[in-house]
DNA sequence: GCAAAAGTGTTATCATTACACCCATGG
DNA sequence: CCATGGGTGTAATGATAACACTTTTGC
């Protein structure tokens, strides 16, 4: 048994909640999966994927805490993630914390928030889970910005922790080849364009962006099956690169 | 009284951790601030400062929990690096949560990890704080890095948050305007360049820099007093850049 | 058959780097 | 007086952005 060294501060409740994100081929739209919650509070309401973290204890005979074991957050918001939505997450990456007071009517709850990126293959698998549905991302966000100060769209804070979302996906897509984990195996430059182009709301060169990206050197061009050219992300050459202290040069300025 | 929608699961003790980084304008190095921990465990080791969030309850005449009030985590950050250090910040950001298990022997202890930059005047100030040290930095990461493997340097996970904030701190300088929060209001751009050079580790010619760093437009050139030029940030303008969605170009590739 | 998408290079402009000398200050 | 730090500009190189036409495919 381990030593007591006794924490009698309240504890708060810690949750994880994610923003998944999807890229809808046939449309070029970007897509986020939100779920219907079902029960008190914000019950009717849509809200982000995402529980409380689990903790095992043991006790002995008088009931007294002899030890405890935690999954971390980060193994917390992929088994939530994958217990909700059943998705196969291509990358996931941690958002930070939110915990201004009263976010959680039930009391002090703390979320330490993530965003994940999925295939479109499993974008359509996803729809048949109960209740939980993939809408337009900019239409949420449209919703958000229209709603009157003091009114929310999502349940709890998840307007904001989407917002937040959105940012870091817009600032790691220009360094980092999250792009590529919105698509399948292989995909054609044009997907990766429109990609870039429906996350970062601008319009890019055919030309220009191919260089650009063709430069980084992450990407394997596929011998010809059809007459159009098709491409896979290299992992093995990014993790070199990122290795070796280098950013990629995606900036699209 | 508010609903009781009743949290039954176990809830994880949750922290912040805080690394200070301090500039030495006269030796131009890099420093942390780093506490002796006078309790266990890990007493007489270094560690970070920080500690728990508060929480205040309210409990009626049966003792049940009527209302929970709580600070935010980088409220916490911040309450404790003050109280521990005396410290006035200019600049905060998280890091995110480091949740492994086992990472405190006490049970499950949650971090919320910070990395903050004071001025050098306040570096000397800090050093009459009890227990509170400044320590060179990149010799930390030396120790850190040569300790056998299933050793630590510093107290807790403390090793890990510190390589991680120096990441983070590289990564950050390039694009934000950080490096002037290590400095005075007034300074040279002399002093800049120590400061990129000592972050970054690497050397950079002086006319090159000056041209990047006052490119950006977020320095305003203070009247000449003596002969030699100084500089002050210009927050506004830095500000109004980062809104207008512009990242500041002070990568140095 | 027509509209929309995909393939393909070159040039002008802009940004970045490399580089040297003089003056002032402080030890 | 010597060493160090600070002030100042230009030219070559490399990166980026703008640009049009032809072919293919799907409706």
């Amino acid at each position: 048994m381990k030593p007591n060294y006794g924490y009698k501060y309240p504890r708060p409740a810690v949750t994880t909640d994610c923003v998944i994100f999807g890229f809808d081929l046939k449309e070029s739209v970007l897509k986020i999966l939100l779920i219907e919650r079902g029960i008190e509070p914000f019950s009717g309401k849509m809200a982000l994927p995402g529980g409380f973290i689990q903790i095992k204890t043991e006790t002995d005979a008088d009931g007294f805490v002899v030890s405890e074991k935690n999954e971390t957050l980060y193994e917390c918001a992929k088994r939530e993630l994958c217990e909700e939505t059943g998705l196969k997450i291509n990358y996931m990456a941690e958002l930070g914390t939110f915990s201004t007071c009263g976010r959680d009517p039930r009391g002090v709850v703390i979320t330490d928030a993530y965003y994940a990126l999925v295939n479109p293959s499993d974008v359509k698998g996803g729809d048949d889970a109960l209740t939980a549905q993939w809408v337009n991302f900019h239409e949420v966000l449209e919703v958000i910005g229209h709603m009157p100060k003091g009114f929310r769209f999502l349940a709890f804070d998840h307007d904001e922790i989407v917002a937040r979302a959105y940012r870091s996906l817009q600032e790691q897509i220009c360094f980092e080849p999250i792009a590529f984990e919105l698509l399948p195996e292989k995909f054609s430059m044009t997907a990766v364009q429109r990609v870039y182009e429906e996350v970062l709301g601008r319009q890019f060169d055919r030309r220009n962006f191919a260089r650009k990206v063709l430069d980084s050197g992450v990407l394997d061009q596929l011998p010809h099956t059809g007459r159009n050219v098709y491409y896979s992300l290299n992992r093995e050459r990014y993790e070199e690169m990122r290795s070796s202290g280098k950013r990629l040069k995606l900036i699209f300025v």
